[in-house]
DNA sequence: TTGACATATCGATATGTTACGATATATAAT
DNA sequence: ATTATATATCGTAACATATCGATATGTCAA
């Protein structure tokens, strides 16, 4: 199912691969990822959904865009946020496959 | 392919997540796993194949080992390490996807 | 223009992480 | 017992990150 490389990733991609996995490595960040791949959502509506004030969130989101994880549109007032980086859809799913309580 | 999920994942199954990306978030921990997902290595071979010194790659393994993303066994005056963590292999495969070089 | 709302930025503090030298443990050979 | 080899641990300094209050910017409505 996985194409199996017999060449290893250079030091430099993995460099990169390393900024992205710390860049995720956040609950909240994770929950964001979470709901932006369902749709696309506000900085306010991220914020209640995590519990946390809203320049908070903007502060994440702004860190996951520049990594070029998350991409956004101003609105009038609001921003909305959503995926830029495909391959977050295969990461979430193993976050979700290992550690989704199947309640 | 990927079984999608409507429920979102626990903040507490989150938190453990970020943690096991965190331990992943270092190009040398990458090289590691990448190295192990085609057999078992020692701390020395590790060491060798990331130009660091023995003692540092001793503290990273160990650290991938608390994690539960290793396992190792001591053989006399070596310890091998192997992949613990069925999952490492998606994560390694997109980073391979997104980072491997097409040279 | 004034005020309200949404998002972003700044400064300070607290915590976590990394690399490194020095040292310690474990195993084997002499 | 002594020495060499292979891993592991400790102490520390440099650096990155998280959180938070305060403040700033951008947008709209009255």
């Amino acid at each position: 199912m996985s194409t199996e490389s017999a060449q290893l990733v250079s030091l430099q991609g993995l460099e990169m691969a390393a900024g992205c996995l710390r860049t995720l490595a956040h609950p909240h960040r994770l929950r964001m990822i979470e709901m932006l791949l369902q749709g696309r959502y506000t900085v306010g509506e991220l914020a209640d959904a995590c519990g946390i004030p809203s320049h908070m969130a903007s502060e994440h989101l702004i860190r996951m865009r520049d990594r070029g994880l998350l991409s956004s549109v101003r609105e009038s007032r609001k921003v909305y946020y959503e995926i830029a980086e495909p391959g977050l859809a295969s990461i979430m799913d193993c976050v979700c496959k290992r550690f989704g309580d199947t309640e």
